[in-house]
DNA sequence: AAAAACCTTACGGGAAACCGTAAGGTTTTT
DNA sequence: AAAAACCTTACGGTTTCCCGTAAGGTTTTT
């Protein structure tokens, strides 16, 4: 098993079921903290000192106060370490179930798992932790179809983009504007009516602003 | 201090931070539950046996699972309860920092105190635990302006609705007649427009699907 | 290389949202 | 009780959104 671990959540509560965890799988050395610039601060020491961690748990998302970040989120963190230490394996326990969080981190950062916080979160994440360890992925049950190929949604980067210039308040026409300004391509006024009905079609909303609504509470922007 | 405490939130992991804290506190008797409905026969229970709790620690949201459940949130359960029980002390323990929510149960409903889970979530929840049990009220340090008179933000539960009604897709013109049928005032569309133009100004939004966006992330729907 | 399918753009008409003005009603002030 | 302040509603004009059609361009299929 894992000799030495490290788990990183915002919330002192969660850091406790997690190294409660760790305790039941006679993991001896585990340490956490409560800021992803404190996480990246330790794997880098240890590895300097010729003692790295072999896996690092942790959270997605950290509230900001005072204390000044270099990452604000554990996305941010896991991209950087994943460059820079590849070997490490890494595991998500977040609450954010959304799959294309999943996808991203999975697929696009080779992630070693991913498990949702819930009622049986300590359960899958004793198991994620088995899995990883035999060098194989872990993904919570319900977050697996996220994996499936043929789930791919069809909603892509420019939906997401469109949608959220419309949440901040900008016009279609201003849109329009904006895109040609970048040189992203379509930006006539016509084509962003077209992709804005589509979307409207795929998410079931009257209008824009129920469109807008629908996803922000998906999650999506 | 407390003899008997209950604790609920559908988390594991969160149930265990909580439970530390009160076995730190010396409290002998605590249990906990994963559900909504479980606390409340619990509650009920132990009431019916002269044997009952003096203090209910719970969260507000339940994640929704194949258990079909009679109370869905923490909210709904603390309302009945404190209805049937109105000298059970109950300190709510969310992520939720919603200042109308800590308004509404605070204020509206006589809970005893309200601890945002954070960084020091477990801290502020001791101090809670010990300000109740003195027949005081606690709050979060970051909450606390939801209470006082000042901020009434001058929204009220109109506007509330109005935008709700708006994110969930009906025209203005809908809303109009939905308001006619209900007999709510002021109903006519020129009125609903009014109240727009004044909501709009009031959160600096460029148009109706900017002021759904600003007021949805600020949690007021 | 031709055909088909698809994407991007333009345009026009109708619907909804936005904005100002004004009339009539209600509540508060004096 | 009159005056002032405020709220609700109506209406007209402008802008933006919504929706269909059509033309021209690009990519994929055959």
């Amino acid at each position: 098993m894992f000799q030495k671990v490290l788990v990183s959540d915002d919330l002192e509560c969660t850091n406790e079921g997690v190294l409660s965890v760790l305790k039941s799988l006679k993991i001896k050395h585990a340490e956490h903290v409560q800021y992803c610039d404190d996480a990246c601060l330790k794997i880098k020491r240890a590895q300097l000192d010729l003692e790295p961690f072999d896996l690092f748990i942790t959270d997605l998302s950290f509230v900001k106060d005072h204390r000044e970040q270099k990452y604000t989120s554990g996305e941010a963190l896991i991209i950087a370490l994943k460059k820079e230490y590849p070997k490490l394996k890494i595991i998500v326990y977040s609450v954010d179930d959304r799959l294309q969080k999943v996808r991203f981190l999975m697929n696009g950062h080779q992630t070693n798992g991913y498990v949702c916080k819930g009622r049986q979160g300590l359960v899958e994440l004793e198991n994620a932790i088995q899995a990883v360890f035999n060098n194989e992925t872990y993904v919570s049950p319900q977050l697996r179809q996220a994996l499936s190929p043929k789930n791919d949604q069809e909603i892509d980067d420019y939906d997401i983009l469109l949608i959220k210039l419309l949440s901040n308040g900008l016009s279609q026409e201003e849109i329009s504007a904006h895109f040609k300004n970048e040189n992203r391509s379509p930006s006539s006024l016509s084509s962003i009516e077209k992709r804005l009905n589509k979307l409207r079609i795929q998410f079931k909303a009257n209008n824009a602003i129920h469109l807008v609504a629908i996803v922000k509470d998906l999650g999506l922007i």
